[in-house]
DNA sequence: CTTGTGATACGAAATCATTCGTATTAAAAT
DNA sequence: ATTTTAATACGAATGATTTCGTATCACAAG
């Protein structure tokens, strides 16, 4: 479990499409991303991150196909564990239940997922007892 | 409530300086963030983004003493909740309860901490049922 | 009054992230 | 075989953030 690098925003973005769609050329990651942002954004600047996050290790790609088809290095939920834990010192000095707290009283869970929260915090204490 | 502006990572740093110290000086504030993040940053460097957070509004600050002291204009809450709004679209795409159970999982709450999420969530579901 | 100390002001370098233009290449279509 | 189409490669402009050097200023100490 090495040390992740930490992807830009925009790179976050390209990873999200990528767990999301699967494996893609740069063409349809494009086209994905602009309809997720609303706005356009030049091929060539995509084809341009997606290279640099090559190049850093966050993405792989088959060259097989004259079309070369991109796919994470990194698991999704590993990436935000990794981005969790920074945010979560960033902005509430690691006050896990605070921002638990706010999270739940901001976004509207269904009953099923606040169940399953519950069900998920009754499990965390009965483990905990030993 | 007028749109927030959202501060930079080494903003956000040093708004968790002062809105935990209180007001402080510039000298003081350099020296925290020294403490906070191990490392020596130059004290013409904390100058010159409290400068810039003053004038993006972000800070206020009193010129009466030779020595300015400087406060949030923002409340430590707010910022926290627009930061969460974007890191939860950014990196769960919007799911909370997995933000939520990440969160749990990997910070060990104490028992009254858990406790009190599940309260908060009782009372979030008593409220809902009209 | 002159000097020393500690502060602010400000320009600009350094770094990092994003964006895109142009050249080149590979393959398909004619 | 030539042209057209669609891709990659790559350098470089742009923009934002962070960093710091130097000038200047205010005040206290000598």
């Amino acid at each position: 479990m090495k040390k992740q690098i930490k992807p830009t925003e925009s790179e976050l973005a390209i990873l999200q499409i990528l767990w999301q769609a699967g494996p893609q050329p740069v063409r349809v990651v494009n086209e994905l991303l602009a309809n997720n942002s609303g706005s356009e954004i030049g091929y060539t600047t995509t084809l341009k991150l997606m290279q640099i996050m090559t190049e850093k290790g966050l993405l792989k790609r088959n060259t097989d196909q004259r079309s070369h088809i991109y796919e994470p290095t990194v698991k999704e939920h590993e990436t935000q564990q990794n981005l969790l834990s920074e945010f979560l010192h960033a902005t509430y000095r690691g006050s896990a239940s605070t921002l638990v707290m706010q999270a739940l009283g901001q976004y509207k869970a269904s009953k099923d997922e606040l169940n399953m929260i519950k069900a998920f915090i009754n499990n965390l204490e009965s483990s905990s007892k030993k």
